[in-house]
DNA sequence: CTGTTAGCGCCTTCAC
DNA sequence: GTGAAGGCGCTAACAG
């Protein structure tokens, strides 16, 4: 039942004419003859010829295809992400080939390799927590490849660079609950060589600091994923302390769902006795009992934005290119796992 | 700063070679002289030297990439299916090209297409919501192409099917409702052209007769979509009738997470007066407030088996091909949206 | 051990 | 208007 796919020799042959006067027909070259542009067509389709997109690609160097690599594919943010970087270059006729580096540095390596391989024409790239150098992604610079980071910075690599102003977002969400009058906010960050997680921390401290509360090390606790379950170990440290927090504000949903689990088995009540904050706003978050106060990031827009760039990249490279540097404004949903303002 | 990246002929050129013989040198071939490997690694390394891979699949018609085509990315199901495919076929060598049709047959059709032009050497497929003809599917297999159906069937159409039991997961979450005590069960049931979905209605309806339940049609409301927000609407309608259920069993987690946000809303107890059941069993519902009861499926096996048997299909596809058919188990996961057996 | 030839499928000169 | 030739990068015969 495998036949193999018809070429344009194969058509060229059947109508005694040469391949390139099949290649032009089919281009629609106005150095054509009508007629010979119609046995062409039609003959194609009885043949259901489809162009072969490796021979194409391999002649004009262009694969039309971006390499995307996010550290996980299962969580909204990325995945959003995604969605919005596919809709963008799906118009504009690109493919995308999407890769997990599960936060390992070395998968991630192996991953850019792959691909360049291949051929892509251009990058798309989260690094993963784990990845702290970046001569993977020098050598694609080296050799020409547009790349655009986003998210997560890559300090010291020059590229494109899409990010969200977490220090921001961190810093509106604590300023926030101070003014709830919470004085022992705790915060549950993630793993410090991520740039998000300094600049979300940092956003804590200089919160703290600009309202004169003192900064109690022991209400800062660190997890090293980003899941409910590190949420909630985290968590039992912080309620066991001497002096335990009136408020949590940690480094994602996930993590601030786990917070609430393990509060509610305390008996504490939320946000009387204590307040929580995440961060990415995800969809269910609202439906949470109470509805947890997150800060929402334009994550769609980010997908798009850093493509758009990408293939503006691609499209157009001179020799003084000029790499962009945006940084997107979160912003801060109030709901009732924290007081009101009143 | 753009420069080509070297080829084999540039190596052999430098070293007074032919293209062939640093062809076997790189592949290590044994006819070759240890001096000709060392020289012609060096320089491959110093030049920086990477294969181009467009031209070997050219070459032999394979290009190690699989298209997956999913209805949407950023849902937990299939964002985790794709988890379970990544990791099984990056073992074999492969890549993955993931597409979603945005549950548009229109899309799916597209992508199919274009996927095609690209040389996949197999595809992973779950139909969109739309689908009901399977012409560019066909198409696939008449060009001997490899095709896994996952999660949702195509009728009709052969090919290898991994699918889960979902009539079977749906008694069990009725049955197990009826166990409770409860009379008036609900169904929010999603697009009936899925076959997921008519599976699941089907065990509902079958778990009722099964048990004597009187089958009210008033009972069953269908969404379009699978969000919580669809939830809500299809919920309030239910609770608007006359004689409002005891239960309602959800097409899906999200779903099931909207109705209990509106049955609070109404200020009614679960499970005290009514019981939910959700179906994903995805990572929040056990943080849910009261944590939801589900039917739990094994997405990720279905993700590394579905792709097992396609990188199978592909490795060794001869003219009496056996189409399988799987059929995994789903379970019902027990929490505090419904009550307990005794 | 190594070189030559040929070709994967397509397109782009350069001829006529 | 159309054809022939050459080449993208690589490999698999076939010769030595």
């Amino acid at each position: 039942m495998k036949r193999r796919p018809s070429t344009i020799t194969d058509i060229a042959k059947a109508l005694n004419v040469s391949a390139s006067t099949v290649s032009r027909a089919l281009h629609d070259s106005p150095s054509i003859s009508q007629e010979t542009k119609d046995a062409v067509m039609e003959l194609a389709k009885q043949l259901n010829y489809q162009p072969n997109m490796l021979a194409v690609s391999l002649l004009n160097k262009r694969t039309k295809t971006i390499g995307v690599i996010v550290p996980e594919i299962t969580s909204y943010f990325f995945a959003t992400v995604i969605s919005g970087v596919q809709d963008m270059v799906e118009e504009a006729g690109f493919k995308l080939i999407i890769c997990q580096s599960n936060e390992s540095y070395e998968e991630e390596q192996k991953l850019i390799e792959t691909l360049s391989l291949g051929r892509v024409d251009g990058f798309l790239i989260s690094p993963s927590s784990k990845t702290t150098k970046f001569d993977h992604l020098e050598k694609l610079r080296a050799s020409g490849t547009p790349v655009v980071v986003f998210d997560r910075d890559c300090p010291n690599f020059e590229a494109d660079k899409v990010l969200v102003d977490d220090y921001d977002g961190a810093f509106q969400a604590v300023d926030y609950l101070i003014k709830t009058g919470c004085k022992r906010i705790a915060h549950i960050s993630g793993p410090q060589n991520l740039t998000t997680c300094q600049h979300r921390k940092k956003g804590y401290l200089d919160a703290l600091k600009k309202n004169g509360l003192e900064i109690d090390e022991l209400l800062n606790s660190e997890v090293e994923g980003f899941t409910s379950e590190d949420g909630e170990e985290a968590t039992r440290k912080l309620l066991d302390l001497n002096l335990p927090p009136d408020a949590i504000f940690a480094i994602n949903d996930a993590v601030a769902i786990g917070a609430m689990s393990v509060i509610r088995e305390r008996g504490m009540k939320i946000p009387d006795d204590i307040s929580i904050v995440g961060f990415d706003d995800e969809p269910y978050s609202k439906y949470f009992n109470p509805s947890l106060t997150s800060v929402w990031q334009p994550v769609y827009d980010l997908g798009m934005l850093s493509s758009r760039i990408l293939m503006n990249h691609i499209a157009n490279d001179p020799d003084d290119y000029e790499y962009r540097y945006e940084l997107l404004k979160p912003e801060l949903i109030i709901r009732n796992s924290s007081k009101p303002l009143f």
